[in-house]
RNA sequence: GCGCCUCUAGCUCAACGGCAGAGCAACGGACUCUUAAUCCGCAGGUUUCGGGUUCGAAUCCCGAGGGGCGCACCA
């Protein structure tokens, strides 16, 4: 290996993808006058005697590098270079004899050594132990890896331009949560320290954000992680990303054509189009989308018709019939809502707008304004799964501190998904809450459609998995000698 | 959390009750137009770990650990 002390900065001027179309018209044997220099990896290393080819890549693409003994500086240690290592070359841009485009080494310098290497230089690394744990490897081995990531950065950044367009203002909203709320699921703990008081990693930003409105901020969206202390599944990691967004003055209509022109626009803008490949199967985002009733889902899946008046035992029995947990304190809408998504939830591919809901489980929806029984909540379904929750926000204090508290007493009586009372935002609602419209969407859910992935691990860069147990008793020995 | 599957060289994989192997990477060498270059040579292993059955275990059985999938829960 060159002892040669590694630069601290190299003057890169030309991206490796770049070299084909500048210099396209070259032909073979030719030289085009021009010197570049180019950095990245070393992909494949041919030596052959007195000269060398090798593959260099970098993020844009990649470019070949031919050295010769007679002009290339120190040949001998290029030629040895393994695969994976950083190196930066200049030199002038030809065509060899057998019509590749090349750099023409001049001068180079090793940038950083690849100790470990990066896996079967054809067949990559497929082991998916390395491929989530070590995803810096994961990432060189395998291409795929970085478009579905690219995906995950386009589809951000389309979410971000559309909104700023229509003028909402980004926000950001605690992370730490004396009271966990917004959302029904099983919080993280910590502790601070310095307050010594407990506190919870977010379930949802949800309650904070309508405090921003009710502050003032008319149109705010917050795109951030939130944290469940739940299963670990291809489609749940503890630890995900979502946008929520609250409109002032608008209500859960308005909500559903802003929801799927925006998840359609997002589609447009990363894929070039509305309609799909997700799985092997078409799937067409084009809005509008369809709306239709838990009850309406229901019956078409099975045939058999209920709705909120269908006498509880039945909904029991069908539910059971359903070969589905039922729970005695359950009323008809948690019933109903548990049926669905039984028997007709899996089965919705289309996109469509599950509209209304329950009150019974909605804790933070507007009650409905034709049926007290009911709320103004969607949720939009695409291939068999949800995508995201939005509704008329509950807007009354007095009514949200009676939703408060019945679910306080499901938590009391062991429901430990339940919400608790949260006393600083039934403050915060009687400063007044205009009538608002909000809803929240899976980022990484929808990232899998337009990655075409099954698995959410694919789409997070470090999916949460159990801690690696890896030796250390030399390297700790090490450390405890050189501070003795 | 429960069920099923899986773990062999750095990587990708064979061997499936009878001497643990190949390709690539690595290491040494040859080669003036290669494209997964080719050729010669060399090295590489507590078969995830711990028990058991057996004359004999990578292989069969039990347990532990990692991972994958399904169920549950949700976005």
């Amino acid at each position: 290996m060159r002892t040669a002390v590694i630069p601290y900065r190299f003057d890169k001027d030309t991206p490796a993808g770049t070299i084909a179309e500048r210099f396209g018209a070259l032909e073979p044997g030719q030289g085009s006058g021009q010197v570049v220099s180019v950095a990245g990896r070393i992909m494949l290393n041919r030596p052959q005697g007195k000269l060398a080819f090798a593959t260099l890549r970098d993020e844009t693409g990649e470019v070949q590098l031919f050295s010769l003994e007679a002009s290339t500086e120190d040949f001998e240690a290029l030629t040895k270079l393994h695969l994976g290592d950083w190196v930066g070359a200049t030199g002038e841009v030809v065509r060899t004899r057998r019509g590749e485009l090349s750099v023409q080494v001049a001068t180079w310098v090793l940038l950083a050594e690849a100790r470990r290497g990066f896996g079967d230089k054809w067949k990559g690394v497929s082991d998916p132990e390395i491929r989530y744990r070590q995803r810096e490897v994961d990432l060189w081995a395998n291409e795929s890896t970085r478009t579905r990531l690219d995906i995950r950065a386009k589809v951000l950044r389309s979410m971000r331009e559309r909104l700023w367009a229509l003028g909402f203002t980004e926000v950001e909203t605690p992370l730490l949560h004396p009271i966990p709320g917004g959302a029904a699921a099983k919080p993280f703990t910590t502790h601070h320290n310095a307050l010594d008081t407990e506190l919870f990693l977010r379930v949802a930003p949800e309650l904070y954000l309508k405090r921003l409105v009710i502050g003032g901020m008319e149109k705010v969206f917050e795109i951030g992680r939130s944290f469940r202390n739940e299963g670990i599944s291809p489609r749940h990691n503890p630890e995900f990303t979502t946008i929520e967004l609250y409109q002032a003055y608008i209500d859960y209509t308005d909500l559903m054509v802003l929801f799927e022109e925006l998840v359609a626009g997002i589609c447009l803008d990363v894929l070039g189009t509305t309609v799909l490949s997700y799985q092997e199967r078409e799937l067409d985002l084009t809005p509008p989308w369809r709306r239709a009733s838990m009850w309406e889902l229901i019956e078409e899946a099975t045939g058999t018709s209920v709705s909120m008046a269908t006498p509880i035992e039945q909904l029991r029995e069908l539910l059971v019939a359903a070969g589905a947990k039922v729970d005695d304190s359950w009323g008809p809408g948690r019933l109903i809502a548990e049926l669905f998504e039984e028997t007709a939830e899996a089965a919705q591919w289309a996109p469509v707008f599950v509209v209304p809901y329950p009150k019974e489980i909605s804790p933070l929806s507007r009650v409905h304004r034709d049926d007290a029984e009911l709320v103004e909540r969607f949720e939009p379904i695409i291939a068999g799964r949800e995508l995201g929750n939005g509704f008329s926000e509950l807007i009354d204090p007095d009514d949200q501190r009676a939703r408060f508290e019945e679910q306080a007493q499901a938590h009391a009586s062991g429901d430990d998904e339940a919400m608790l009372v949260d006393e600083e935002y039934l403050r915060a609602m009687e400063q007044g809450l205009p009538p608002t419209g909000g809803f929240g969407l899976g980022v990484d859910r929808l990232v899998m459609l337009l990655a075409d992935t099954a698995n959410i691990r694919e789409i997070i860069a470090f999916p949460t998995l159990r801690p690696e147990v890896l030796l250390r008793s030399v390297e700790v020995e090490t450390t405890e000698a050189t501070e003795a």
